[in-house]
DNA sequence: TTTACTGCAAATATTTTGCAATATC
DNA sequence: GATATTGCAAAATATTTGCAGTAAA
């Protein structure tokens, strides 16, 4: 699917999800939920913010953060704590599910996909626990810090 | 193991680690990891802190984050993050690695032991990756909130 | 005696909130 | 026209930092 199909798609999404729920369309939510389609990682709040205006679009912080909520609520996006103060957001619609490998000496964060552990966890009923998502996040050193030798652990 | 045991050894694990690294033996990070091995739940800093001060002891906050770092680092506690702001964290000494059952609408959070599950997870080499450990965060509605009806869906 | 560590308070970072103005329905 | 949403600034929350004093080695 072309990266305009998912655009239009995704805002459509929204607009039901608005309609359904009598809130208003407004052309920030649009204009933000385009943003973050057309990014390709990871991103924070304050990025976010900072690319709005600088692609000259005036929004106030606030909006971005009550947008935020609203896209995670009507999952089209995904909220991660990787163990930094501030959430992580990724892009949900169409994107397969993953896992992150995240690197305790230089930080960085990988995704992998494993379509068959993600069935195993899915089928998994604990407590009668209705399960809606998980995050499996995986720490340790990628293959080139492991290599280096440095040991530096900042998480967790 | 008896849980005055392993309060004794943790002390000494933490003193041999601040030996190895020249790092001073003060009261304060002994009585923070005595306090945190006698609590069976996981706690934030601001729980931890609550603790020391109605038991009589004195710390500041500052000593509680120092200390709570430490104990990070020499891996006697692991900390999460589980979608709220604040960090949490649990004992890491003995204790048998386990999921999180994070319920969104009453933000409780259970643990569940899967050894299936966790030797599963352990045998992945994604990407040559060195995996030292991990997090499984589960979301979803709890037995009693799912009966409840709510939907409320904070996180993520 | 040296300097790592503590306590305090101020600073920073991230997110939330109150409220008046605005725009959607 | 009613009120949900915005922007702004202030508040709240969580954590970090600077620095002078204290105490471990």
């Amino acid at each position: 699917m072309a990266e305009q199909d998912i655009i239009e798609t995704v805002k459509e999404e929204l607009s039901s999800y608005l309609a359904e729920r009598k809130l208003r369309k407004t052309p920030e939510r649009f204009a933000i939920l385009e943003q973050i389609y057309s990014l390709d990682e990871h991103f924070d709040v304050e990025t976010l913010y900072g690319l709005m205006i600088n692609t000259g679009y005036r929004v106030s912080r606030a909006t971005v953060y009550n947008t935020i909520d609203l896209l995670v609520e009507c999952r089209l996006i995904i909220r991660h704590q990787f163990g930094t103060n501030m959430a992580h957001y990724e892009k949900a619609y169409n994107s397969e599910c993953h896992h992150h490998l995240i690197c305790t000496v230089c930080n960085s964060v990988t995704e992998v996909k494993d379509e068959e552990l993600n069935h195993i966890i899915q089928a998994k009923r604990y407590n009668k626990f209705n399960l809606t998502n998980y995050n499996l996040y995986m720490y340790g050193q990628c293959q080139k810090c492991a290599n280096s030798g440095r040991k530096k652990i900042i998480h967790p």
